[in-house]
DNA sequence: CACCGGTGTCAAGCTTTGCTTCATGGAGCT
DNA sequence: AGCTCCATGAAGCAAAGCTTGACACCGGTG
């Protein structure tokens, strides 16, 4: 009996995905490499690992039970891995993170400055998604963690197998053309009759956006269906119209013609990373959690826990907001 | 994280032995290879895992951490082995026994007809060789099972790591030529001034059968060393001196020429099967060890609680002692 | 009924892994 | 110094393992 760990891997995502074209496809493999992986393991028990029902394949008894240790097997490789984390003096691994266009602008030179500093042998790779793909890639495993966006209206259930650490609250704001009538504390409904700027309701933004307008008793006139907040930013500044900025987005902002005002009622969004449980226990993400929690308070995201107060003047500036979250900090963010 | 179980079964080896050459020689790999993969799992932890030190290496913390959990996966993998074969319907597979010569002709060819009775996919080789050597291999795992002997005044310390079952009592008799003096009940020192034909003190046979000698009183006049009972008992036949016969070893009696009569004292070793404490709980493994018991009893040997009590008249035939150990067999042993 | 769209498997080819053999570099022993 | 033993490096070759493309099979559908 020689098992190999590669082939119950393939041999557990068959039992879970309940086939061998859908393991093929989350594993990276071809189906018939799946299934040559599966008669070798058939081979190696000496009996039949599936067997073949309608036009699918069903686990076997002895697939079963060989599961049922794969399991096992794979859970102690994982622990090995983080021991093996843990016992190296330097910390050193490769991890993939997911994070959505702002924070990829926004908090990813923060972090990988930190790491750059902390943790040398730390190397971060970052693929940018939407929510609900990075969320399926945590969990089969192509990233090792996401960064999430949580709307107050818009729970999302489905991170039930994953542990979600939140980061921080990003506020959002009215950004309007240089010049604009609406000043400090603009109440939502006061936008009703403007032109907007705003992503289609198949986003969360977009969704989350209409959905706040709706509550303030308007539906918003969107003129111009823009998903990347760098060229709604642009096209306020060229007198297009309004639209919401998060203090995240406010990167984009050009360098002049737009003006940042906070809302009557402030809006906020929740960033959170999410993680496979065991994830959190590999020394190495456990510091790069860490890193962007740092640079989630450097980039003046409030603490999820914050309550909210009108403000009486402008949005403080990122810079601003930074040295009072963080006064140590000399703010050392770039690009 | 992509560990290798084959990997790590070496890594585990290289920490037991203390080197690479010895690692390598145990697994029949060359130095060379072992030297490549811990090469490979240094790179896949992100950590040398042993350091040269004096001419030889030693162990690095990282290598300690990954061998401590290394036996945790090759436990586990032992595990899903066992409930493989539990979980198939019919027991099969292919097991290794190290058996010596007498055990070879005597219990083996049983054991073969009832396997292939009861359990036709279990396939048995057999290896010939004398118990140390056997141990050593049960040890290594290149051997499943292991036929051994155990004389009274030579405990055997050396398989503590090893389950032993008792198989039985393996009784021990004085051959004599045919027309011979000596007749049943003979007493060991009334053959002080005989010729023996013994294997030299080497050996545990010889060993045990001069320790018997020099309890009695005397020092046996070995004339002809001969290792292989079945040449002693042809020498026997011949005239050639006296020599002493197990139960088992009467397998090699001549046709005519020997008379094998009991001793006035009993004298008999015990026959066992040594194999690693996991190899009990493979269901193929029982199976096995159940129809070397069978076997045993089918052979006439007692018990190993069996009380020795001094017999009246001739040491039974071995099929009037398998008949009354087991009436329903038919004796079907041969070779 | 014939036809897709989908399943899993088979066969051939090629890349990669991984072993062996032979040669090299040190560390201890005489 | 010379010798021996241990571990490692380089080259070569065999085997494992993946991919592509073709096939067989089942189930729903026009």
């Amino acid at each position: 009996m020689e098992l190999s760990l590669r082939r119950l891997r393939t041999l557990r995502e068959v039992a879970r995905r309940g086939g061998v074209n859908a393991a093929a496809a989350t594993l990276h493999y071809s189906p018939s490499a799946v299934s040559q992986q599966l008669e070798a393991l058939s081979v190696e028990a000496g009996a039949p690992v599936l067997e073949r029902v309608g036009r699918g394949v069903r686990l076997s008894e002895v697939g079963r039970v060989l599961v049922e240790h794969a399991e096992v097997l794979l859970a102690a490789e994982r622990r090995a891995g983080a021991a093996v984390e843990g016992a190296r003096q330097t910390l050193s691994a490769h991890l993939t993170v997911g994070v959505f266009p702002a924070a990829g602008a926004g908090v990813l030179p923060a972090v990988l400055a930190d790491l750059a500093a902390r943790h040398p042998g730390i190397t971060l790779d970052s693929v940018e998604g939407d929510g609900e793909s990075v969320v399926t890639d945590v969990r089969d495993g192509h990233l090792d963690l996401a960064l999430l966006l949580d709307y107050p209206d818009a729970p999302e259930p489905w991170k039930a197998d994953l542990r979600v650490v939140p980061l921080g609250q990003d506020e959002i704001h009215l950004a309007v053309a240089d010049g604009s009538a609406h000043g400090p504390g603009a109440a939502l409904e006061a936008l009703a009759d403007e032109d907007w700027i705003l992503s289609g309701p198949h986003t969360y933004w977009g969704r989350a956006v209409r959905t706040a307008c709706r509550r303030a008793g308007f539906d918003p006139r969107v003129r111009h269906h823009v998903d990347s907040s760098a060229t709604a930013l642009a096209m306020v500044a060229a007198g297009l119209g309004v639209a919401l900025v998060s203090d995240l987005g406010r990167v984009f902002c050009p360098s002049r013609g737009v003006v940042v005002v906070p809302l009557a009622r402030p809006l906020s969004r929740t960033i959170s990373i999410a993680h496979l449980p065991h994830t959190g226990e590999r020394p190495t993400a456990r510091a790069v959690l860490a890193a962007f929690a740092r640079a989630a308070g450097a980039a003046g995201l409030a603490p999820v826990e914050a309550v909210h107060e009108g403000r009486a003047g402008q949005v403080p500036t990122r810079s601003e907001a930074a040295s009072r979250a963080n006064p140590s900090s000399s703010g050392t963010r770039g690009t």
